[in-house]
Formats: C-alpha cells, structure tokens, sequence
DNA sequence: GCTTATTCGCCACACAGGTG
DNA sequence: CACCTGTGTGGCGAATAAGC
C-alpha cells in the first residue's frame, strides 16, 4: 500500500506516484531586460536570500541578462551538496517578488499540485533517493551534482489528492508559524538584554552605570583583569563536537557554570575569536573543572582557561563584564595575552556585583529556555515530515 | 545553449619554526 | 622549554570557464 505511515483519519485510498515533469514546469525565463538587479543564493537553512543579505556582498557575475528570472512561488534546485542536504537543495522563492539565478540552478514553477505541498515536501528526504540514482558516479564532483536536467525532471513523487495536500500544507504552515514566533521571542529577548547591558554597565569615560538596583550609589572602581582572574594553558583538547554554531552571538554554554569568550587580536566578532583565541572559564569556587558540551572544538594551544582569583568577585558579573570588555589591538599585535592581565575595568561592591550577575544569568536562563523549545518544535516536525510524506 | 570541469575564497586545523 | 604565531592544506559552498 503506497500509504504514508501517519495520516489525518479522513484520508484513504494510496498515493500516487507521479513523475515530477507532470505536475512542475520548468522555469527558463531569462533575465534579459533586466528586469530585476537581485541576485539570489540558496541557502540549505534559509532557502532563497539575496546574496548582500547572505554573503554581505554580490558574488555573481557583471551580466546578469543571462540569469534566470525567477518569480516569487516559483522553486530552485541546487545540485550542490551542503550540510544535511546530501543531494542539494529545492527551495521556494518568498521573501521577493523577483530575483535573478545562475543558469547553474534548474528552476520550476509548481503547475498540477499545491505549491506549498510541494513545498514542504522538498524539506523532506522522501525525495532524495530519487535524485541519487540519476546522479553520476561518484555522486559528487568537487561540491557539484552530475545531474541530467531532463532526468531530474522525470524522479518520482508521491502525492495524495489534492484536499489532502492542503490538509498536510496547512499543518505544516502552522508549525512553521509556530517556530517563526518562537524565534521571534528570543530576538526580542536578546535585544532587551543588549539594552540591559548597555545601561547596567557603565559607559565609556563614566564611572557609574545609568541603571541601578536599588540601594547602590557610587562610583565603581577601577581594577585590572589580573586581580579578577587568572589564566593557566589547558593541556588537552576539551572539546571534539563540531556542531559550530555561527551567530554573532558569544556562546555561551548553560550547562555547568562554564563558558567560552572570543576575543581576537586581529578583527571582533566570536567567529574570528572563536578559531583563534577563545577563552574558556571555569568557576573554580562552584563547579571544578567541569566540561560541558561546548558547540564547537577548541584546540589547546590556542586558548585559556579562566579563574576567578577570589571569592571577592561574583562569577556571572566577571563574566559579563568579559563579554562587554572591548579590546582594540594596534596593528596587529602579538602576545596580547600576556597584556590580559592589565586591562582596565570598572568593578562595584560585591553584593552589587552579585545582583547585576544574577539578573544577567536570569535572563540567559530564559533565552536558553526558549531556545530549547525552539528545538523542540524542529524535532517535532521533523518527526512528523519522515512520516507524513512519501 | 546546456553540461561538466575548474576556480575561488573562506575557514578550521595541523604543524613547524621562532622567541623570550 | 613552553608557548606563540605564521603558514600550508583540504573540504566546502559558491560562481565561472571550458567543452561539447
């Protein structure tokens, strides 16, 4: 019975199997006017963006009267490998009206079936063994598919009638508002802790920060990150996932009282950091040595492990007041590490300290929380994709 | 004009060689 | 000798060039 495994009760009857040329058209309108300037990329996570978005700049090539001319519903295949797509990715344009396309990707436009059936059903794997037996040998050649566009268009499909398509289309539009919402809250609840940070800390040239909790006045001291913490040179490798996670965003690891900090003696930001000089910390006074499930792999020769020098400082206040240390390197400077210890940074009283790193452990307590339904929601329908397909 | 091969830039990582 | 840092490398994801 060529039936999916989990179906909404109202449904019998089998699937059928349809080539993919029956119900697809193949797209091969030319941008020849120019009518659109937006050069598109596929991305296996975030479908179809324009490259200043993706890659922050244009990658393709000065004429582009020879690209495709892709509308806004219509789909794309990239016969490129990437991580979790084995034979490419197919992905609907629907963040423009229009954008233009390398030749390199094969373009349709969904004709006989609904559009977001189809859709969703290209995030599946139900069509990837399909595309396996019309690639060449080898399956891969330096990143690219040897695919036959007229035997791509012949791969089998199964689908239900159409008011079953629907039925499936709507459940999954809803998951997906579902984890776009879900998204939503934790953008919203990392703008607000930036802004709390800003004004819990003091500025630049100040010796106060604009927020308080109640009871503090004064001005904070100065102190040298040498008195805070000290550093040692690990002596193995702590880490071996290599689940990187690429978010401008400093990981940080909830589990245990553990983190990694990026700092970089060449440009900001974590990514550069992270491969280059990242920063472990342990709390030496509530947790010892203990490792967590860091997101990425850390070599030992390039980082440190911190510790806080005594019980007079509060944990999760260093930390922070780490993640907001801003260090601007002169051109290129070496050995920056060894000047580690005499930055300069502002420091209030202990129960001070306790309460601002309290609050700010709260609110990444949260952010973690909801992250973790977030991952919820994609285990879900994942489950729900394997089995609701064909 | 379509298909296949090559190139390009990025990045993580290993490793060698320099240096206090 | 411990510890940096520069450099080489290979995989990957992307586009372009070459070939038919």
């Amino acid at each position: 019975m060529n039936v999916p495994k989990l179906r909404f009760k109202e449904f019998g009857g089998e699937w059928r199997s349809v080539s993919l040329d029956s119900i697809v058209e193949r797209v091969v309108r030319k941008n020849k006017q120019l009518e659109s300037k937006l050069p598109l990329t596929i991305s296996a996570d975030r479908g179809l963006v324009d490259q200043i978005t993706y890659f922050n700049k244009n990658v393709s090539g000065k004429d582009l009267s020879g690209y495709y001319l892709l509308k806004k519903g219509e789909f794309t295949y990239n016969k490129s490998y990437s991580n979790g797509y084995p034979w490419g990715a197919i992905k609907r344009l629907e963040n423009y009206n229009q954008g233009v396309l390398s030749t390199l990707y094969i373009c349709f436009k969904a004709t006989n079936i609904d559009e977001l059936f189809l859709k969703h059903y290209f995030e599946t794997t139900h069509w990837h063994k399909e595309v396996s037996m019309i690639a060449a040998e080898g399956a891969r050649n330096h990143g690219l598919l040897n695919i036959p566009v007229n035997e791509f268009f012949k791969i089998k499909l199964n689908i239900p009638e159409e008011w079953e398509q629907r039925k499936i289309r709507n459940l999954f539009e809803k998951i997906n508002k579902k984890i776009k919402l879900q998204q939503q809250k934790i953008d919203l609840l990392q703008e607000q802790k930036k802004g709390y940070m800003q004004k819990m800390f003091p500025k630049a040239g100040e010796t106060q920060p604009e927020m308080r909790f109640e009871g503090f006045t004064g001005e904070w001291e100065e102190r040298k990150l040498g008195d805070l913490l000290k550093y040692e040179q690990p002596t193995k490798y702590i880490v071996e996932s290599t689940n990187y996670n690429d978010s401008n965003e400093t990981p940080v690891l909830t589990a245990g009282k553990s983190f990694i900090l990026g700092y970089t003696n060449e440009i900001s930001g974590i990514k550069e950091a992270s491969a280059k000089n990242p920063i472990i910390i342990f709390d030496d006074f509530t947790t010892s040595s203990h490792y967590v499930d860091f997101s990425f792999k850390v070599k030992s020769s390039a980082m440190k492990l911190l510790y806080l020098t005594s019980s007079d400082y509060d944990f999760y206040f260093v930390f922070n007041v780490l993640k907001k240390f801003e260090y601007v390197p002169e051109n290129h400077e070496r050995q920056w590490i060894s000047k580690f210890a005499k930055f300069k940074v502002l420091v209030p009283v202990f129960n001070e300290q306790e309460k601002i790193g309290a609050f700010f452990k709260k609110i990444d307590d949260n952010i973690y929380l909801q992250q973790q339904k977030i991952d919820f929601y994609k285990e879900q329908k994942k489950g729900l994709m394997q089995q609701m397909f064909i």
